[in-house]
DNA sequence: CTAAGGACCTGTCGGC
DNA sequence: TGCCGACAGGTCCTTA
């Protein structure tokens, strides 16, 4: 389900329910997630007033004093705010109590999700080697120019690969270089730095008009605040093989690149 | 170092 | 209707 807007869409849904409050209880009935949640964590959350939720690429950030709690909605995971008294389903795993008698529950049918604990003045590992969030100055053309130096990758595997750029998940690949008009299988280093520019520029476009509009909709997403997202409506390529291309009305085509779905435009993307 | 592939999971969908 | 394989928003880890 979720690539960056999702991500921030489910951070900017639950934050004012979360913010301000105090954790009565942590509620774990499957720890097994991508790794176990950690035994201690129950202790280092309840009784500790949360005092921000952020977010870093993908992770959803969990303030307390003396860490935070690292939320990652892997492929499947989902987060919603729920009166404290209803009744857990299967894949309910973690359920976060709340003195305002509201609780945050995380379910992960396909548990590719995580939940993990980083201790204040620590970089938690996952975090340590990120690149730059996609909307900050940071990732700029110059920038993305010397990630691509040199590489034989295909462009689209780079952009999508985070010590490069966080959250350009396999949606917004297909849909940024189509909007750049970039061939997806292109290796990295054969492009100029003025079509870089360009795909630097339709990065944070996409990402930031997702934003805007509540993330996309694929089978069950919604927020946090239980609202679906719009984004789907606006999808150009992604999910649309053998249909016909929006700018030049040929027909779309589908490769695999690192084993990710990947649909182009034969003649607008070279 | 780079690049490619496997691995981790469950649910859903299309084809037979 | 039932079974089986392919595929799905991510990303770490191993291998070459």
């Amino acid at each position: 389900m979720p690539e960056l807007p999702e991500v921030e869409t489910s951070r900017a849904g639950i934050a004012p329910h979360l913010e301000g409050r105090i954790v009565t209880r942590l509620v774990v009935r499957q720890p097994r997630l991508r790794w176990s949640v950690p035994e201690q964590l129950a202790a280092c959350l309840e009784g500790k007033t949360i005092r921000a939720v952020t977010r870093r690429g993908k992770y959803i950030l969990i303030s307390v004093d003396g860490g935070a709690a690292l939320l990652h909605l892997g492929m499947s995971g989902s987060v919603r705010i729920l009166p404290a008294d209803t009744p857990a389903g299967k894949h309910d795993h973690v359920d976060l109590l709340l003195d305002s008698g509201s609780m945050l529950r995380l379910t992960d049918p396909r548990r590719f999700g995580a939940l993990l604990w980083q201790p204040d003045n620590e970089l938690h590992s996952l975090l340590a080697s990120l690149g730059p969030e996609p909307l900050s100055d940071e990732f700029d053309a110059g920038y993305l120019q010397a990630c691509c130096q040199g590489r034989k990758t295909a462009i689209k595997t780079l952009i999508m690969n985070s010590q490069v750029v966080v959250g350009v998940g396999n949606i917004y690949a297909n849909e940024a270089l189509f909007q750049a008009g970039i061939d997806p299988r292109r290796a990295a280093g054969r492009i100029s730095a003025a079509r870089l520019e360009t795909l630097v520029a339709c990065i944070k476009q996409v990402l930031a008009r997702a934003i805007e509009q509540g993330g996309t909709t694929l089978r069950d997403f919604v927020g946090g605040d239980g609202k679906p997202g719009y984004f789907k409506q606006e999808l150009h390529v992604y999910g649309r093989a053998g249909e016909s291309c929006t700018a030049c009305g040929n027909i779309l085509k589908e490769v695999r690149l690192g084993q990710r779905s990947t649909v182009y435009c034969p003649s607008c993307q070279r």
